[in-house]
DNA sequence: ACCTGAACACCGTTCAAGT
DNA sequence: ACCTGAACACCGTTCAAGT
């Protein structure tokens, strides 16, 4: 029996990260962490960028999709919207490396092809349904890659921020990051709803009455 | 004189990271470029962080604030917002070496600056508009960096596509990126301002009835 | 099949030395 | 003040060799 498997690796590449780091994620770290050889890892890893994929498969797999709650396809939107938050948020020093490598898994593309499934029973059309889908996700996504980013982020001297009155009172007393994200999916939702709701009809009865 | 200068530095930094992307950007490569031993550069930027933000302004400084077009402060969000989206597009490959090096520049507070005072003029009250500049310039910069980012998004084979039909029929039809920018821009504005008048003017009207 | 050490081609950066 | 080559401490990865 082998003394290492894929999700050993995964675990103990997930821990560096999630503790030390995105740079603490080297080949080198990794085998010294489960007290192996570091060239023993390409055994069961092609290159790093393997590795960064095994790592998000993982972090994936403790999150798992919630069930459909059956509260209409708005409330459940904004859990999925939820869901992915949690998942962008449960990792943060991830998405770095996500970026750097490339790195796009399967579960990406069930988690989209749910957003769609909702909006497909908003009543927009099936057109309308998908781009509202396409628009939002991108919308979602970005925002909570954005507040982690954001986390990081070091506020100026008060110097600079002298001559900018707005981002001085924004920077003393900022808004809570949840309540953001609250208004922020809701407000969207609801845009995006009545944007393309108010574009579908007009046409569907510009038609007629002309 | 010295043969060397801090904007001829940034010029061949960022030809590097636009022609041949993020990985190509180093010490030794943008040494050559300028004919110039590796060494030399450390004598006008500390490190490579400091390098990487001399890209940021120059970057910055090529895509200057639109001036203010006096249609009204929907359509004047919505330059601005489109404004950040082409900087951001400007130089993609820069996206990543801003978050490796954790990249912040003054500049982007005064886009904040003047993010928040088309929001005052909104008619929402002071922590409203607050709220939704905040909320806003966050969607705004996350939806135009997933964008870029999804542009070297490679889909997956069809195989796996095969039990997704929503994302098969999204993959082999795909919305335009801009229109859905478009979409996105005009719902967000909608949203959190209509979220937020109506959150004031029940907040306004309730207690007065009560 | 699984694991290993030595080595290679790269990095960013330090240092002592030149003009 | 400005520039330089040599060297150091890291990377990811190749290779030939062990069990």
């Amino acid at each position: 029996m082998a003394t290492l498997d894929l999700d050993a690796i995964a675990a103990a590449g997930l821990a560096l990260v999630d503790h030390r780091g995105a740079d603490a994620l080297t080949m080198r770290a990794v085998a010294t962490e489960l007290g192996v050889s570091t060239m023993s890892l390409y055994h069961y890893v092609e290159n790093k960028a393997a590795l960064v994929e095994l790592l998000v498969d993982k972090a994936h797999r403790e999150q798992p999709l919630p069930a459909p709650s059956g509260e209409g396809w708005r409330e459940e939107v904004r859990e999925l919207a939820g869901w992915m938050r949690n998942s962008i948020r449960a990792h943060p020093a991830l998405l770095r490396l996500r970026l750097e490598y490339n790195v796009y898994t399967p579960s990406m593309l069930t988690f989209g092809e749910r957003w769609i499934n909702l909006w497909q029973q908003s009543g927009l059309d099936f057109d309308a349904a998908n781009r509202a889908a396409a628009a939002s996700s991108m919308a979602i996504i970005g925002f909570a890659k954005e507040e982690v980013s954001l986390r990081d982020f070091k506020p100026p001297d008060p110097e600079l921020l002298s001559w900018l009155p707005n981002m001085r009172h924004l920077s003393t007393s900022p808004p809570e990051p949840g309540t953001s994200f609250e208004l922020f999916i809701r407000a969207l939702i609801d845009g995006i709803f009545d944007v393309l709701a108010r574009g579908q009809a007009i046409a569907g009865d510009a038609a007629p009455i002309a």
